[in-house]
DNA sequence: AGAAATATCCTCTAAAAGCATGATTTTTCA
DNA sequence: TGAAAAATCATGCTTTTAGAGGATATTTCT
């Protein structure tokens, strides 16, 4: 019995190279592919699948999303979530969604056919090779944002200042104030160019 | 005879990905790969190549960069810039320094083919979908920054304030703060909140 | 119902950033 | 070698942020 596999990536190069990759690997059968979450949840509804890579940057949701989506509506399939060198951050949320592991894009053939035994077998994948060519930062987690320090993170993102926070919020300048320095506290920086480039490489905003 | 293709990328999926796209394809000759801009170069030393498909972002120099180079030792090589959607506004600049043309790498394979026809013609090639399941930006170009203001940049992004970056940088405050407002003004916005957050979606931190 | 988390508001101070205007020196390159 | 571009510095002013300390509603969840 081949192990079923759902590959979700909105880009045909990523699909095209991992179908190829996985095609002539026997026990290993690539039952479909979806290039959103839509088309995702869908196929999942009709075939049967026991592991779905998952990349973290959709068009619609992000796999994130998609991933505890796929866990609550189906359980019984396993998650490897599939990040870019540049994504690796979002990692740890895939994991608590409910996600097997991950694989970085520039695995090689070997990593990702050891991913799956790992992940079918029950057990866990995750790529070692952290830093390498890519950030050199710890690669920290997300700091747990509530709704109205999201909001705030964005509209500061866009340029806003405190005053025309406040007033899009319908707030006082102060609230705003506020919820910028509790942003800044949760990032650990101390001033918005550091905190706008974190929650950029965090895919925040 | 073929065209002879050089992939460059450090994603083994891309690679794969491409490959197999135009290995069944007459008249097209997958030549090398390579996944970095080492081996690129080291590659068209000893082999001959039409057509190079070039991943804007590569563990050493830049796609952009590299692109310069391979125009400059081998004029004779075409150049196509693959870029995945965040990184559309490098495609100016790849243009600028001799490029034939820009993929997105969320291209489908009649797209591709036609872009290495459109090329090996002498012509050049584009994606048109623009602004579809991407930024609703309207994917700026990249301003010219001079080193200093790159520099700059850098450091207003790892947190540092006027003064930090004027003693980091041996200069004073006020010139930093000219090249500071010289960005502003680049990158036409009003903050350094708007700065990071462009130059972030943009890769230039 | 009650604790905990969240959101709201306040005052005050100092530091930093933003904006305008102008000028000199150094590099770069045609 | 000259013109253009880049880098350097200055002054003065306004707005915004950063930081500290505290306070009161309002949700949320057990």
């Amino acid at each position: 019995m081949s192990v079923k596999i759902l590959i979700v990536d909105d880009h045909p190069l990523v699909l095209e190279g991992l179908k190829s990759l996985l095609a002539d690997c026997e026990g290993i059968l690539v039952a479909g592919t979806a290039s959103n979450a839509i088309e995702a949840i869908a196929f999942l509804k009709t075939n049967e699948v026991d592991i779905a890579f998952l990349d973290i940057s959709l068009p619609d949701i992000s796999g994130i999303e998609l991933c505890k989506k796929i866990k609550e509506q189906f359980p019984s399939v396993k998650t490897l979530a599939l990040s870019t060198f540049n994504e690796r951050s979002y990692v740890s949320r895939m994991i608590q969604n409910g996600a097997s592991g991950y694989l970085i894009k520039s695995s090689g053939k070997e990593e990702i056919l050891e991913a799956i035994r790992q992940v079918q077998a029950g057990g866990y994948f995750m790529n070692v090779n952290f830093d390498q060519a890519s950030s050199p930062a710890p690669s920290k987690t997300i700091p747990f944002l509530t709704r109205r320090e999201k909001e705030v993170l964005l509209l500061i993102a866009e340029g806003l200042t405190n005053p025309q926070i406040a007033e899009q919020l319908f707030v006082s300048v102060t609230t705003v104030n506020t919820h910028r320095q509790n942003l800044l506290m949760k990032f650990e920086v101390s001033n918005t160019a550091s905190l706008i480039k974190l929650a950029a490489g965090l895919g925040l905003i």
